[in-house]
DNA sequence: AACAGTTACGTAACCCGTAATGATA
DNA sequence: TATCATTACGGGTTACGTAACTGTT
């Protein structure tokens, strides 16, 4: 049994079973690929892999426990490799991060902005995904940290570490009737054409808010894009309503920003990673720059929790941010 | 980074650090130990071993953190084998044992009898050795279970199940005075030269016993080994304290054996493996015919507690058996 | 002087990549 | 027919064992 056997595997699985996509990926080539899984599976005396003909169509039910296994030492010796950099290389390395548009757009710019001159060495990757695919690149390994709002139903390989709170802000043009509003209602913003993110998508807050108050939304048109919401709003298609971070006073001078806090409940951000990730310093430093009060102890505590239930438990008693 | 690097480094630390000695036992070289365990410092860019000149000295202490996180993935690679193992071949394995001179030689014999004629493929090793060698069997991984009475200082690493309780009982010759006692007591045992197990060792709870009744006890012969305890009693020398499961009424004929079980607290007998230790279906058959109310469930139990606390906990609540 | 670890070197195994073959949708 | 996995084969790397060397106790 070797260590790249093992890598072969997950990434064969990580890959839908498609072994030349594989070989690109890893860039080796597919008979290698090929040839080592089916070494690794005489030396087990399994099949890992089901194959009708040569092609793989399935993992068998054993295939997945040592696929499983086979992530878990991959994971560990990893944390060996990162050990031994945080020792001799404290400052150098790779943070990859995934996360959704709104995060990338309008609040990890001022985090990474810090991040990297205080860590020039580090090697950044940020990606954007749907939300769906920032907890999956998270199991597979493919990025260190995911950043969501979507809370999201992960295994307990996963910590789920709660970062702030936000709420949705109204904006509108100027000379709209709304703009000079002192406390909104949802009966106003059910008077006019709507244009915010998808009600029936991530904004089931959204669209709760209107249910209790007994009134059907107008949508004129929804988008998971905060800056398509405010142009569409600059445009007079109605009135926006968009996560309180993505509205910026100086950009959107001519937009009238109304605070929603009291209209739709707020929503959490959260960050997540493998629990056997082992944490660099500058892993743990990211975290507290991103949410201030997750300090290096108090993530600590949270792995030392035995799962996420525990975990949220514990942040129910700490004050989070609000953005 | 190779597996057998990793594995080289925790032989290493598990032979004290002499590299020939490792070797011999790995069937190997020294130069191809030497040489690899270099390459991997040089990978990693970290001492794993300090050095004087040429000798390894010790370990630095991020070595020991990589030998660590290094048996951890030793031990998940052999899951996987295990588990495949298991799948193709249910009734081939190993089974590696190590336990005290009395388990062996009194309890253990019939529990194996049973296990060799119920699995006669599986290769079955049994090791006796000292209480404070066994733990350090099961941790380094050269054995799967130790059965020990001492209830070990284990870490957490390390899962403890009881087994059973058991007590002593007094042996005397036919024509002792007390051979027709119907209920002894430590006052007539003081009056007597003893033969036992070492007072001041594993027998804490004898010398509290004589302690509490403000008795010295007399102690005549002291010895780990419970044949020699029976045959200076059978010599004359004195009265033997002994464990019950040490004598049989056939063989010691010539004996009187009385119980003690009112006159000592009485001591049990555990079962200790690591945590991850993936158990095959022999090995949890193996614990319920030495412990019959272990049965596969309870264990999955216990290895579902956190800690070994809790375990003690669980089992508070079981009745174990008596021998 | 005996022992232990490293260096040097030759052999054998093995991993990998290219090319060819076989199977599938 | 195009895609994809396996088989065949050759080249380069590497791991290992023997032997010689060097440092340690």
């Amino acid at each position: 049994m070797k260590l790249q056997q093992l890598r072969y595997i997950v990434e064969v699985a990580n890959h839908d079973l498609n072994v030349s996509s594989t070989a690109d990926s890893l860039y080796t080539s597919q008979p290698g690929i090929s040839k080592q899984i089916k070494l690794l599976e005489d030396e087990l005396g399994v099949q890992i892999f089901a194959r009708t003909g040569k092609h793989l169509t399935s993992i068998t039910p054993i295939g997945e426990t040592i696929i499983a296994l086979s992530r878990e030492v991959l994971a560990k010796t990893k944390s060996i490799k990162d050990i031994a950099s945080e020792h001799h290389q404290p400052n150098t390395g790779t943070l990859n991060i995934t996360t959704t548009y709104t995060q990338a757009r309008y609040v990890l710019p001022q985090v990474i902005q810090q991040f990297i001159q205080k860590y020039p060495k580090i090697l950044l990757h940020l990606e954007q995904g749907m939300p769906d695919q920032l907890i999956e690149d998270v199991i597979s390994g493919k990025v260190d940290f995911a950043i969501t709002t979507d809370l999201p139903v992960v295994n307990e390989e996963c910590v789920v570490l709660p970062c702030y709170h936000w709420n949705y802000s109204v904006v509108v043009k100027k000379d709209h009737p709304l703009a000079k509003e002192p406390k909104l209602t949802i009966d106003m913003l059910a008077n006019y054409p709507l244009v915010s993110y998808d009600f029936s998508n991530d904004g089931s807050d959204l669209y709760h808010a209107f249910a209790k108050a007994q009134k059907t939304p107008n949508i004129a048109f929804s988008t998971a894009d905060a800056d398509l919401i405010k142009t569409y709003v600059k445009l007079g298609v109605g009135v926006g309503i968009v996560a309180k971070m993505a509205v910026n006073t100086t950009e959107d001078s001519d937009l009238v920003v109304l605070n929603a806090g009291h209209l739709f409940s707020y929503n959490t951000t959260y960050i997540v990673f493998m629990r056997n990730l082992f944490l660099r310093h500058y892993m743990y430093d990211f975290i507290n720059q991103f949410s201030s009060h997750l300090t290096k102890e108090l993530v600590n505590n949270a792995l030392d929790c035995g799962s996420n239930t525990e975990i949220q438990a514990m942040f129910n008693g700490i004050k989070l941010p609000v953005k």
